[in-house]
DNA sequence: AGCACGCCGACT
DNA sequence: GTCGGCGTGCTC
């Protein structure tokens, strides 16, 4: 009896038996549309077999199965595999996820019937070489080119080097080394923003090479032919977000991650992957080279390259710029700041202003004030369905929750007593960017935020607009930190960074660090020496210490000491099961029952008391969440799998939703 | 997740 | 007397 056994779509933790008598070896990773229930629905066959567990009678038979296009190859089933074991989630949702929703839906992208079906590595003769002039590179760069080029077999390595210091450039000399001998390479970025730049860079590099991207912002039908195009093996580079981790490459010689610190590659929801630990994973699975680039590296590839794990390349030196820019810690204790800012910091202003040159006010806040207030009576502005306050949009005149979207006019009076004078607190980049226009009257302010860079187009617009020298004094949230360079920057002020020193996650500092790292990065050009301006109440924080001497391994040293001491990762595994419902009553019930079930087969595992999340509510839901911890991997991994069958089990009043995140970002 | 079946309130 | 509420149970 010819069975196959298909992942379909479902929260189901098991495959489904279906009768197929013409299937044969080669349709296992084809898709598959199957009855199921009263209707239709398309799946990924996984395995062949000749009897199921499940009675004769309620088998039913393949309604198609899919050899329009090749079949999904076994490494990319097998990377599936691991992604549904490791994050506990069922492998049918995986492949739906990994597979492009065009193609998830049973469906082929128009044009190319003929180039599908054409076989595979037929495109795989050595491309002619770039005629175009290359960068000459640095010693450095130069070595660690070697050390990528002369790998073969499985090797993680971290190329650390801040920005301006090549690292691109050892990225592209590396594929081209991978192409040259008839391989794929594929290529991770952190965000959206930057993948056209690095997109045209690789087009004009390799115009023989197929460069394919892969980002969610793109469309269905473009999106299914890269993928094609990639499993046909005619694709040579793919280069993308996260989810291009899931790209099938049947020659697949080389993964790099660019920035592999940024947060951007673990999902947040659905599939709560980290693409960075997925490629490392892949690449040992094919035995494979990886790179993993970063100024500022995520603190579990620290560890592992200071442990001798993953090997170390260093790039000491700016290929571009002559020099660090010189980074001051401006003491605020003292001072009277007016509106926020400091004496050191206006002069600075002042100067780049006569100079002609460009600053940046680094405030990574948006909105006007994070609230409006009533004094006399205590009002302020709720956001009715999350715990969270609205914040002031003047620009707008909106009161708007920053996390659920909320939206509402600005009231000319307190909803409770009537009062008219309504009191913005704190500081946003739209009250900074206000205050800064007063101030200085004859510079041209900017703002760059999401609201104002709302669309790419806006956001193109406003790069264009810098770039030409449009703009005097920038001002910024994080979104100014990430992959661009403006050569009229010289001073960079940085505003609010304390709040996250002393914050809830462990992981707050991490991330100052690395953001102000980047932020001060986009400073100073070979000819104009950068400037970068902290202002603190903290001076003597080893954190601004080691940002002084741009001392990225100083830094990371003392924080690997904290977290070694608190039992935090990297030297603790962790998992969060998160739970929402109507009632905060009901999300921690269940995380408690949860919490029992579990405690029986915990051997080695730490699980702890089941607590409000920080974001208490979100759009009236009431959240909770349950830490868990081992200094296992495996142990955790082992006890996840038996937990979560038990969690299945479990009734859940209605309305109650839960997840589990394994190795999670956020708490 | 869908989508059925299944027993209790206000409508033609 | 029926339309429909969403509780629980199954999907190869």
């Amino acid at each position: 009896m010819n069975i196959v056994r298909v992942a379909l779509d479902l929260p189901l933790p098991r495959l489904f038996d279906y009768l197929a008598p013409d299937s044969d070896d080669s349709d296992v990773g084809r898709r598959v549309t199957v009855p199921f229930g009263t209707g239709l629905r398309t799946g990924v066959v996984v395995e062949l077999a000749t009897a199921s567990e499940q009675p004769d009678a309620k088998l039913k038979q393949v309604t198609a199965i899919l050899r329009d296009m090749p079949a999904m190859p076994a490494e990319w089933l097998a990377l599936c595999e691991f992604c549904a074991r490791y994050y506990q989630t069922p492998l049918g949702e995986v492949t739906a996820f990994a597979l492009p929703p065009m193609l998830r839906r049973g469906k082929l992208p128009r044009i190319g019937k003929a180039r599908i079906t054409e076989p595979a590595g037929s495109s795989s003769a050595v491309p002619p070489a770039p005629t175009i002039e290359l960068p000459r590179l640095l010693a450095a760069q130069q070595a660690a080119v070697t050390a990528i080029v002369d790998k073969a077999g499985f090797h993680v390595m971290l190329l650390h080097g801040v920005t301006g210091s090549g690292k691109t450039e050892v990225y592209l000399r590396a594929i081209a080394a991978v192409l040259a001998r008839g391989g794929q390479a594929l290529m991770l970025v952190p965000e959206i923003a930057l993948t056209p730049q690095l997109e045209g860079r690789g087009a004009a590099r390799f115009p023989a090479a197929q460069v394919v991207c892969a980002n969610s912002g793109m469309g269905d039908a473009a999106r299914a032919r890269g993928f094609l195009e990639a499993l046909s093996g005619r694709a040579q580079i793919v280069l993308g977000t996260r989810l291009s981790v899931f790209m099938p490459l049947p020659r697949l010689q080389m993964i790099v991650v660019d920035e592999e610190h940024d947060a951007s590659f673990k999902q947040q929801e659905g599939l709560r992957y980290s693409a960075r630990d997925v490629a490392i994973w892949r690449a040992h699975q094919l035995n494979i080279p990886i790179v993993l680039g970063s100024a500022t590296p995520s603190l579990e590839t620290f560890h592992h390259a200071s442990s001798g794990r993953y090997q170390l390349l260093e790039l000491p030196e700016r290929a571009v710029a002559e020099a660090m820019p010189v980074v001051r810690i401006v003491d605020t204790r003292r001072e009277k700041l007016q509106d926020g800012l400091s004496a050191a910091l206006l002069a600075g202003l002042q100067l780049r202003l006569e100079r002609g040159e460009q600053s940046l006010v680094f405030l990574n806040r948006r909105g006007y004030a994070p609230v409006l207030a009533c004094p006399p009576c205590g009002w302020i502005s709720r956001c009715q369905r999350c715990a969270a306050n609205l914040v002031l949009h003047l620009a707008d005149q909106r009161l708007r929750c920053h996390h659920c979207g909320f939206e509402a006019r600005v009231p000319r009076a307190c909803p409770d007593c009537g009062n008219v004078d309504l009191l913005p607190f704190g500081r946003g980049t739209q009250r900074l960017e206000a205050m800064l226009v007063e101030r200085f009257p004859a510079a041209r302010v900017l703002r760059i935020d999401r609201d104002s860079a709302s669309t790419p187009k806006k956001w193109q617009a406003l790069l264009a607009t810098i770039h030409a020298g449009g703009a005097d004094i920038l001002v910024g949230t994080q979104m100014l930190a990430k992959g661009h360079d403006f050569p009229l920057l010289t001073l960079v002020g940085a505003v609010g960074a304390d709040a996250a020193l002393f914050a809830a996650d462990f992981r707050a500092p991490e991330r100052l660090f690395a953001q102000l790292m980047q932020v001060g990065g986009r400073s100073g050009r070979a000819d104009l020496p950068g400037e970068v301006l902290i202002q603190t109440e903290y001076p003597d924080h080893p954190l601004y210490q080691a940002l002084i001497e741009h001392d990225y391994a100083r830094f990371a040293q003392s924080q690997l000491g904290e977290r070694r001491i608190a039992g935090f990762p990297p030297f603790s595994f962790q998992a969060m099961l998160r739970a929402e419902a109507r009632t905060m009553e009901q999300a921690l019930d269940f995380l408690a029952a949860a919490r029992k079930a579990g405690e029986v087969s915990a051997e080695g595992i730490t699980l702890y008391d089941p607590v409000p999340m920080r974001l208490q509510r979100l759009m009236t839901l009431e959240r909770g969440q349950l830490l868990v911890e081992s200094l296992s991997r495996p142990a955790l991994q082992a006890f996840l799998a038996a937990w979560m069958e038990q969690l299945y089990a479990l009734k859940t009043p209605a309305g109650l939703r839960w997840h589990l995140d394994v190795d999670p970002l956020e708490f």
